[in-house]
RNA sequence: CGGGGAGUGGCGCAGCGGCAGCGCACCUGGUUUGGGACCAGGGGGUCGGGGGUUCAAAUCCCCCCUCCCCGACCA
């Protein structure tokens, strides 16, 4: 590709709404440009970048025995009514109504999928399977952001793999988990599959697949000792806690905490009081719901957050007015269970330590409430978000919370779906009809230019590894059109580099030389090549590694050499971090 | 959805009742060519939209739309 020719330009200056780094360089550099929020068009840099991603998803899937499909993007919105989705998903659904019908625009494939190929997997000899495909995908995102991490299109590449028995599901789970490491081997970037929750989706068992980053809206609690890493919604500490051994723990008494009601403004004003209490002596004790709408409450230490526990949702306002006996700020969990509410306590409250508890009563909290004696707990679990720390729960060593960008996701969904959905049944040996087990597997094909824009750069621009490179080779032509010498020499490059298959742009504009070495920089493929004026007429040319910044002077003859092998190697470097 | 902010050429910005401007980018000619050059000339705008006030509105008032930031939300 020359440059003069390309469908490109490079601004000096973002846009000023570009608030990443990646989406700030992929726009300057001419990758990508912005049509409305959360959505974006793929210049030819861009989309040379996602081709490439894709084709390694594709060349890693195909290995893995799945099959293509191509599933539609516009679907009818009976199939998302019958999981019930069409409500459960309702914030992110994208509706359409049109003379055919009602649709809406696909976030994901699960209905989807199951309504394409059910026909095809009727018996128990036509399993396993696993189908995969590369799709646009729509979800009407409350705040898109950060140029392509969070969008409103995007394209996944998701995958669905279908077993006869939970066994089953869980190899092709494996297989498919073992494709997705050599897919972010081959790209090259830094990742964790760590434990996650497995949300609205549903199912069991499932794995995000995490890329640190600074920009990253996920955090995950890593163990460096045994390796555990769960993201942060998932994360649980150790349960072994000693407990304070704070001794004879007095009688419990109230104390006027007036207008108090935070952890915080109860600590800072029992302290105007004389008495030195740390939030982590106190109880917070917050009000929940379960699945059969039963009040819980929930009590964690105070200097903690509470990690709502599955199948439990916080009390709405109108919720929480239905119950005189709790009052904002002074909720507390003694004589609850004469109430019949049941509390649930993370497994760091212990019975030896006297904590500060709400009096279920305006204005009132009690001191040195013991668990045991003063009040009485249902049931222990983790309870608390984790943080940078907490002893991990495997080997106790201090875990560390690490903030990352999810790059793909794979479920163990079970029978989740074939339960709802009457077609996804198939003939077992003895005949009988049968519930499939599924997987899904879902990576975010146009997140990864802009994860990895967002890891590998410098204060120039862009650097590409070259495995997703939009050109392995940037040739830079100074003074291409004045000097005779120049021009011939990087047309010879240029057009062996091609024949030999090695992707190379040339800069045949006719600009300054910084212009061609700001915009080589800024756009970032992993090897440039510079043929000057005042190198050729030594007969020499330099090639330098776009990740190093140092170059090194090759004679004119060498060059198609040195590059190939330079290619080589980098290539064989990527292949060698997997 | 709550709070805050902003909409003027492709990008960045100034102008804030009286001729719509600047830098980058773009076009023409010339000089340049090793780290975002210079000279001369040129093109491009329903000033987000609608309504109002005024002799006169980018500028003041009202309504709407869009975008950004913080939060809530996020297979």
């Amino acid at each position: 590709m020359r440059m003069t020719r390309l469908v490109a330009k490079t601004q000096r200056q973002a846009p000023v709404d570009a608030e990443a780094i990646s989406h700030r360089l992929l726009v300057r550099a001419g990758y990508i440009r912005r049509l409305s929020s959360g959505v974006y068009a793929y210049l030819p840099l861009g989309l040379r970048v996602l081709r490439k991603v894709e084709a390694i998803i594709r060349q890693e899937f195909d290995n893995a025995g799945a099959q293509e499909v191509l599933l539609p993007a516009l679907q009818p919105v009976e199939i998302w009514e019958e999981t019930n989705r069409s409500a459960t998903m309702d914030d992110v659904l994208m509706r359409l109504e049109v003379r055919g019908g009602k649709f809406v625009l696909g976030p994901t494939h699960e209905e989807a999928v199951i309504a394409a190929v059910s026909p095809d997997l009727a018996s128990y000899r036509d399993l396993p399977a696993t189908v995969y495909q590369i799709q646009t995908k729509f979800r009407d995102e409350a705040r898109p952001r950060f140029g392509l991490l969070r969008t409103r299109e995007f394209v996944m590449a998701d995958a669905y793999s279908f077993d006869e028995s939970k066994e089953a599901m869980r190899e092709s789970y494996r297989n498919i988990f073992d494709a997705y490491c050599r897919i972010f081997d081959r790209i090259g970037v830094e990742y964790y599959p760590v434990e996650a929750d497995s949300g609205s989706i549903g199912g069991d068992v499932n794995h995000e697949f995490m890329v640190p980053a600074a920009i990253g809206e996920d955090h995950f609690a890593s163990c460096s000792n045994c390796g555990y890493r769960a993201n942060i919604e998932a994360a649980v500490r150790s349960s072994n806690f000693s407990g304070g051994g704070q001794g004879e723990v007095g009688r419990s008494y109230e104390v006027e905490t007036g207008q108090a009601k935070s952890i915080d403004e109860v600590v800072d004003l029992l302290k105007s009081k004389g008495i030195e209490v740390r939030a982590s002596e106190t109880i917070k004790t917050m009000a929940l719901k379960s699945k059969d709408s039963k009040l819980t409450l929930a009590l964690v230490p105070g200097d903690r957050v509470l990690k709502v526990p599955h199948g439990y949702a916080p009390l709405s306002g109108e919720e929480f007015a239905q119950y005189p006996f709790l009052t904002l700020g002074s909720i507390g969990p003694i004589s609850m269970g004469d109430r019949g509410v049941r509390v649930i306590a993370d497994n760091s409250i212990v019975s030896n330590l006297g904590y500060v508890v709400g009096g279920n009563a305006e204005g009132i909290h009690i001191l040195d409430a013991v668990l045991g004696r003063d009040f009485s707990v249902d049931d222990f679990d983790n309870l608390v978000v984790v943080t940078q720390g907490d002893s991990c729960p495997r080997c106790e060593a201090p875990m560390d919370l690490r903030r990352s960008v999810e790059a793909g996701h794979t479920f163990q969904l079970g029978l989740t779906y074939p339960q709802k959905i009457r077609s996804a049944r198939f003939s077992g040996e003895d005949g009988s009809e049968t519930m499939y087990f599924m997987g899904c597997y879902g990576i975010g094909v146009s997140r990864f230019p802009a994860v990895v824009a967002e890891v590998s750069n410098d204060d120039a621009g862009l650097i590409w590894p070259i495995s997703i490179a939009p050109f392995a080779v940037h040739l830079v032509a100074i003074n291409f059109s004045g000097n005779e010498e120049v021009k011939a020499a990087a047309e010879q490059i240029y057009g062996e580099l091609s024949k030999l298959g090695i992707e190379v742009i040339l800069d045949d504009r006719d600009v300054g030389a910084g212009v061609k070495l700001k915009d080589a920089d800024l756009m970032g493929m992993p090897i440039h090549v510079v043929v000057g004026p005042k190198t050729i007429a030594n007969g020499l040319i330099e090639i330098k590694l776009r990740s190093a910044g140092s170059s090194r002077s090759v004679p004119l003859n060498l060059a198609i050499d040195s590059i190939s092998e330079t290619v080589v190697e980098l290539i064989g470097n990527s292949a060698l971090s997997a």
